[in-house]
DNA sequence: AATGGCCCCAACCGCCGTTTC
DNA sequence: AGAAACGGCGGTTGGGGCCAT
């Protein structure tokens, strides 16, 4: 019965052990069907659970400590922009998770905000231009990719497209990879740069919109040049999925 | 030392869209 | 085609830690 399901399974702060059962199974089955991956863990945690709790905690490419001065920027731009689309906004921040950035606009901007003393307490921002800001997410994205087993880096897909792209020209005359033959469709990075496909001619108009708001700002210390910089990350990832692809 | 208030964040809940069968 | 399962998202809660009194 439910019921007697319900009963059976854990809820509340995750037990060391537990954590190791989990990173275990998702390193074996990958970071899909949740529920199946709990039962056959032995976990008596919902499928649910499990995968908050790898997506929130457990995964290594998970960025751990406090803020930087730039992602609380690009934190305040964003939400500004776009309200309150945790994820979306996460995924501006290499390595911070939804949750990490709701529970961190909750307690460090509403409190400002509300006081109306935003520019005074958080930025000087003259010095974080928007070159400096793609640079930091790339640093830390590579770093990333040397400190983790998993494959999560845009980096070790480029690489590994080449590969095939390579090999798939010793094999073909026309040298043009079908990537479909290659089982690249259904991967987790697959659907994540669909995501950010869908997003880019979003982001373009965000970026306008941004940078007229942020041009006609009086404050020169909340001058920050994040329009450019989500134009300069577009622009880095049609680079990349033109040579990921072509 | 005790206590009350506040902050922070991990975890849960409910809803909804998507995928699978 | 439709039901069930799954996954993702945003909102909320609860407990631990810190600090002032």
């Amino acid at each position: 019965m439910d019921f007697k399901k319900e009963e059976t399974l854990r809820r509340g702060p995750w037990l060391e052990e537990e954590d190791e059962q989990l990173v275990k199974f998702v390193t074996l089955l990958g970071e899909r069907r949740w529920d199946s991956l709990a039962r056959v863990s032995g976990l008596k945690r919902s499928g649910k659970s499990c995968r908050l709790r790898w997506m929130n905690y457990l995964n290594p490419s998970l960025k751990r400590g406090p803020m930087s001065q730039e992602e609380e920027t690009i934190i305040f731009h964003l939400h500004d922009l776009w309200g309150n689309k945790w994820s979306k906004i996460a995924r501006r921040l290499p390595g911070r998770t939804d949750n990490e950035v709701k529970n961190y606009y909750r307690t460090h901007f509403r409190k400002k905000l509300e006081t109306g003393n935003y520019a005074d307490k958080i930025i000087d921002c003259s010095r974080n231009t928007a070159e400096g800001l793609l640079c930091n997410y790339k640093e830390t994205e590579t770093t990333w990719t040397s400190t983790t087993t998993q494959e999560h880096s845009f980096d070790r897909i480029a690489k590994e497209s080449k590969q095939i792209n390579m090999e798939s020209d010793k094999e073909t005359n026309g040298g043009i990879c079908e990537r479909e033959s290659f089982g690249v469709m259904n991967s987790p990075y697959e659907n994540r740069i669909s995501d950010w496909i869908s997003e880019i001619s979003t982001d373009q108009s965000d970026a306008n919109l941004l940078e007229d708001r942020i041009s006609s700002s009086s404050d020169n210390n909340i001058k920050i040049n994040v329009g450019s910089w989500l134009f300069q990350e577009t622009r880095d990832f049609e680079e990349f999925s033109c040579s990921l692809w072509s």
